[in-house]
DNA sequence: AGGAATTTGTGCGTATGTATC
DNA sequence: AGATACATACGCACAAATTCC
């Protein structure tokens, strides 16, 4: 099991098993056989086994019942098992798709709450859909430790994605602050009915070595979606 | 190294070192030793300490970087560690108290969501204070199966560690579902000032078992206080 | 600049405890 | 009560990253 310059074992175990749950190859309530079978199978330690196991539980994909097994926890939404975080209709679900505004670099605007190593950010405003209507207004400052220069055409449907491959940028944790707030001059009229007072969401998140990687602000309207966030 | 009936090992070394945090015995950015010496220090293998510090990692309060060392990152507030969520006043901190304004045991009424195995629920409603200043109303619907019967005088400040130290229930995930709400027949007044609408964020946790446990909501003026949840 | 020492990361194997069936 | 299966704990070897000289 020779494995160098590429990703550790116990992360390609994880990925392989997050990627056979999506494919429905794992079906949800499913028992996993037995870890010792299923090491020796994979041509694996046990140890090794039970830290991939341990990923999906973090990411509650699964359920380990000492004495019992492990059984597949298959998440309302599969195709966003990296998301922390999403928006959703009042009424459930929805489509999400996103829609890059403008990417630029800039030196910190004052208001902003200490974050990152570097004195410049990219700032990216971005409009999010769900099933095609506008939902929230979302505004994302990424530190620019990460990389030199952005551009519209790098980012991908998924930011976290384009972190993570192309940046190296794993985000780890995060913090939301809720609130209410206005809706900022460059989004007036983008989310429909005007309104007096939006809900906002504040977050900061931090990467794999423990270094905050952004600060963002999303707007939306509490009348029409909801912001979840799943914590652990 | 026999620990019959007590915590895991590697848990007791972990809450140590966040007692130790919180006491400031353990500065930010303070470097601990190596690990190999550490664990001779404590008596116990590399890899039980290295679970513990794993766990450090997990809740932001440890930055380990391979070839250097593992350093102390204190975040914001040493009190609620073992916080998932909490309520700040929006200048920033504010002492936290709760007191409980009732507690009753009912069968799940309709406008609840699935949530649980049993079909009765115990409701408890709290006020949250921060600074002693009325911040935020709390309505949490317990799950039957944890226990028959629940008095006010049982519940201490802190409801998880009542769940954890006398129904063996640990909340180990949760989801938030945040938005807007009119303030409850019940709390009205409470809270000061009538609005006609305050940030509501819904909530469901989820035990050791994968099990979800509670669900509950908490409404609060947007305009006094924030909520932060902290995601990983 | 570069190599050695230090320190954490990954992976393996094994023994024993404990919950479930 | 016995068998099965996950949980905890220990120890070792080597890889990779960092630091120091």
């Amino acid at each position: 099991m020779a494995q160098t310059q590429s990703l550790p074992l116990f992360v390609q175990i994880s990925e392989m098993l997050i990627r056979d749950i999506s494919a429905g190859r794992l079906l949800d309530g499913e028992r996993l056989p037995p870890e010792r079978d299923m090491a020796g199978q994979l041509q694996i330690s046990v140890g090794t086994l039970r830290k991939a196991l341990a990923d999906l539980t973090a990411k509650g994909l699964l359920e380990r019942r000492q004495g019992s097994g492990n059984y597949i926890r298959q998440g309302s939404d599969t195709a966003s098992v990296y998301a922390l975080f999403r928006l959703e209709l009042i009424a459930g679900g929805g489509l999400p798709t996103a829609q890059v505004l403008s990417v630029a670099t800039m030196t910190k605007p004052d208001d902003l709450p200490a974050f990152g190593r570097s004195d410049v950010a990219h700032r990216i405003r971005r409009l999010r859909r769900l099933n095609g209507q506008a939902a929230a207004l979302e505004e994302i400052w990424l530190d620019g430790s990460y990389t030199k220069a952005l551009r519209v055409e790098d980012l991908s449907e998924s930011l976290y994605l384009f972190y993570r491959r192309n940046l190296g940028l794993r985000v780890q944790r995060a913090e939301d602050r809720i609130g209410m707030g206005v809706c900022p001059d460059w989004g007036s009229g983008l989310l429909g009915a005007d309104k007096e007072s939006l809900g906002l969401v504040e977050r900061v998140t931090w990467d794999q070595d423990g270094h905050s990687a952004e600060f963002s602000r999303t707007w939306f309207d509490t009348d029409k979606v909801r912001y979840v966030s799943r914590l652990r």
